[in-house]
DNA sequence: CCGTATCCTGACTGATACTG
DNA sequence: CAGTATCAGTCAGGATACGG
């Protein structure tokens, strides 16, 4: 199950093998699972999202914040500072992966048999 | 949660404001979800599914076959008859939609009172 | 540091018509 | 009945460069 987790950053992974999406865009899972362990940092979720473009991370960002799942919060000083962190609804929104994620590696070999043929 | 499950196939709904999709398609939960209580013909499937146009529909469908989700059985004696039904897997993956649908249900208000500020 | 602005491309979707 | 063929449109996603 762990390892499925850290699977869904693969390359081949998201919205590929997962049978499931959430959100409206490809990455938004990953976006909530990112948070899971409190507020981050744009440039701190870049990292482990280094293949989605600042574009595309943002739509996903504001799309995510529009539907209640994170909030957004931007601090000037001293420094320009912006977190995210999931709200209540995202957290729940969390759980929801992760039952998904856990029945997806139940069933990660008869998902793969049925591709091979 | 009974009417969110009608609610899937209002005008509006997939994939507007569900806060998930299964498979890789816009129209591959509904697919299943059709098949929740048995075998359907592909005519059968075109009545809830109107909205979507045969192409689209034998697209989801040959997805979810090769996903080992659906099973397609055709037969040819004494008229032509395909049917589509679910597979052991598909159940499961229904089961996990139901599940996302109780929740989506149950955070309905928050998700819209999200939306509209 | 935290994004935007452009431009571009391919995937997905759809309407319509047609066939074994 | 159960699809396929063809054409067209839209839109999410990505590359690259730039701005407050």
């Amino acid at each position: 199950m762990e390892a499925l987790r850290a699977d869904m950053f693969d390359e081949i992974c998201p919205s590929t093998l997962l049978p499931f999406r959430i959100g409206p865009d490809k990455w938004s899972a990953l976006v909530i699972k990112c948070l899971e362990d409190g507020p981050r940092r744009f440039s701190e979720l870049r990292v482990p999202l280094a293949r989605v473009t600042p574009k595309v991370l943002t739509q996903s960002l504001r799309a995510l914040e529009r539907d209640g799942f994170i909030r957004r919060t931007e601090e000037t000083t001293p420094v320009r500072r912006v977190t995210y962190e999931l709200t209540d609804l995202g957290r729940g929104l969390l759980q929801q992966v992760y039952l998904l994620c856990d029945w997806s590696s139940e069933h990660w070999d008869e998902l793969l048999d049925a591709r091979e043929s």
